[in-house]
DNA sequence: CGGCAACTTGACAATGCTCAACGCGGGTGG
DNA sequence: CCACCCGCGTTGAGCATTGTCAAGTTGCCG
């Protein structure tokens, strides 16, 4: 089976072999987690790192009056919480959103693998790319309109999806409600299941049981004015191609 | 006059004499920069680290049918981008929006700042609480009503701008037209307007030519459901008062 | 087969947007 | 010093989008 996280990683850039070797390591104890737990909660302090291995978790807060905002999507190869070691207490949770099976990393165990410059840079260039999505996703709540925020939402999962390997021609498991969508996106689940038979009348998608297929991939970028440089994965000169 | 770096970076913990001398040093270079005016656009090589000394500036982007999100904004003793050096390209903008006086530090020197670890850990600190800071702005605008998505930008503003020494009791400057509070908070002028006047009518504030007074701060963290744990300011045991 | 969660649908209400006009105020040039 | 102008703030009316509530329907799992 494909190491995620290599492959994730070296969409940054090629890894030597030994740290290649070194991640495929640290990968080996891994655990399942059911759908719906929490991984971590708001005002905990969190001891180790997580790594999702599979499936969907995600940031979250819940405000007072029980709306919940989805901050992030954490899908197989990212971190949960990579330097979270400075910070006191947690203010988000973070929760499984499907069945995942993940990694808990010990600090010592981190810093052991910063140790090793191209894995502290691809470290490095990770953290920076999943801040870069959240301001995108700030961007998609705040300045589009309902229709192509869930459509840039679709866009963005599948590129990627891909540099991990778990996508098949234009089709991806996408193991989430339409109220966990819409709580992503800022919208009703109500509206976002309206919008979702939009974009499937227009022949943007099909979705049904989890499984989404892009219909016209060009056609639903355009329609979301997706710009996938935010995720600063063709900066490289040669991309390499192992996990396609 | 008061560095507002070394203000801003023992809001969470004390720096030696010789660290805070260090970093009165390298803030001596400062320059005047016009309000509305790039300090990098979006697709830009940055070169250089932006520390914001005064005014105010912010992250941006704008999207092809002319709406603009501001992501972020930088107050004084913000950095503009820490660790950008491992990103090849700039996915969004940073533009002041008053007049500003703004420091280029190289990347070297950044480095060298690096070396010192109550420093090193410090910017960590900027960087972390930066990226809670984003998260809470996706959760206002994707969670929140209108009119609390204003007040609670004033709520965290006011602990901002307060450690690095820029209120007088529960009034700042907010050097920002209603346009920009507008697109910060995914909201119309027009409706930014409305609101405003309602959280005047209600007693919550006072704004007069970029004057705000905040009439009753706990009144208005109630209303907009101000929790500030995401500025993660009081984690330390003893909290340095000398900027207040 | 039953049960529950997720999805779907409809009618209606509320929130926020658009467009358009006007006032105010500070700065500039005559 | 005054007049003008332009950017910003303010207001109103009507409209569009999205939310709410409530009642089905589907489909999966035990």
């Amino acid at each position: 089976m494909v190491n995620r996280l290599t492959c994730k990683l070296e969409a940054f850039g090629p890894l030597p072999e030994a740290d290649r070797f070194l991640l495929d390591e640290v990968i080996r104890s891994a655990q399942a987690v059911g759908p719906r737990t929490d991984l971590i909660r708001e005002g905990q302090t969190p001891s180790d790192v997580n790594l999702i291995l599979e499936g969907f978790a995600c940031r979250y807060k819940v405000l007072p009056t029980g709306r919940r905002q989805i901050m992030a999507y954490l899908v197989p190869g990212d971190f949960c919480d990579l330097h979270v070691f400075i910070l006191k207490t947690m203010d988000h949770g973070i929760a499984t959103l499907s069945a995942c099976t993940v990694v808990k990393i010990s600090r010592a165990r981190i810093l052991e693998l910063m140790e090793r410059p191209a894995i502290a840079k691809a470290f490095w260039w990770a953290a920076l790319v999943d801040e870069a999505t959240l301001r995108e996703w700030l961007v998609n709540v705040g300045a589009r309109k309902a229709e192509q925020r869930v459509a840039h939402l679709l866009c963005e999962l599948l590129l990627r999806l891909r540099t991990v390997g778990l996508t098949t021609g234009n089709q991806y498991e996408l193991p989430i409600t339409q109220a966990e969508l819409a709580d992503t996106v800022g919208l009703t689940g109500v509206h976002v299941n309206r919008i979702l038979q939009r974009l499937r009348a227009d022949g943007l998608i099909t979705l049904r049981s989890k499984n989404l297929v892009i219909l016209d991939e060009e056609r639903l970028k355009a329609f979301s004015n997706f710009n996938p440089n935010y995720l600063h994965l063709a900066e490289q000169d040669g991309l390499p191609e192992q996990c396609l």
